[in-house]
DNA sequence: CATACAATGATACATTGATACAATTTGAAA
DNA sequence: TTTCAAATTGTATCAATGTATCATTGTATG
């Protein structure tokens, strides 16, 4: 019994499969058959069921984290979040870059670093990452 | 009550949890919350606190006992170590001020900022700062 | 036909969880 | 005091889960 789901797909409708994943979750949550605090499938579960890789799926749970309507965490799953974290994800985005870059400076501060300090790791850090990037 | 540590974990952050948990300890210890001597919390009190798997936990202190910051002793609990020598605790202090960058830079790449404009608003409020402290 | 690009698949990997185990402490009984 | 079983604590191993990277496929587009 592995029909857990009932999702219905359409390989001949031109519409991506991820995509019409993610179309289907919305739909779920937005009618109540998904709630906050549920548990999807594992990626792996729910492409077998499916019938497609799992790489597709994973991108469609990717695509709704990232809109902050779901968690995906490695090793433990994917969550439904909280409509509220929906929108204090959207309240977070509105915290300016200024913002971290305040926070990061009094922390340092208070750690007992020296604005001289931390700016010589944080360029450090900067020149690193742009290496890495360049060398790929 | 079993709020001992008041460690803030973000599930959603992308920085793994072992890594969170070994930045918060890092942090305590350079901030001076956490002293030589002091015992820490068993994997499994931590992890029920966290509400992780107490193998996360584990695994956190191993790298920090590999690093010869703590002590974990099968059976015994794990202690804050002494730093060895004054070279131990500039590596600790630099580590943790790494830690910290690497934090702003990875939530504002979270929030959409390139590294580009992460680098100008942190060099930007550095020269604020600096033009403020000389002016007083 | 060739090329470019988006979608999907294959594979290796990092993180977390479950379970059994070993070392140490604790406490009661002898 | 000694002994020893139980509880407590960290360790080791493997399974489960999502992630990252590149290859393959298919489909427009020139």
């Amino acid at each position: 019994m592995s029909e857990r789901t009932g999702f219905q797909l359409d390989f001949r409708s031109g519409e991506p499969i991820y995509e019409q994943i993610v179309d289907e979750i919305r739909r779920r949550i937005t009618g109540g058959q998904l709630r906050p605090g549920d548990q999807l499938p594992t990626v792996r579960q729910m492409a077998l069921e499916l019938r497609v890789n799992f790489n597709t799926v994973a991108r469609a749970y990717r695509i709704l984290d990232e809109a902050g309507i779901i968690s995906t965490q490695q090793g433990r799953g994917t969550y439904i979040l909280e409509a509220d974290d929906a929108q204090a994800m959207q309240r977070l985005r509105a915290v300016t870059l200024e913002d971290l870059a305040e926070d990061f400076v009094r922390e340092a501060k208070r750690l007992g670093f020296s604005l001289a300090e931390t700016e010589q790791m944080f360029c450090n850090l900067v020149n690193r990452l742009k290496k890495d990037s360049g060398s790929s």
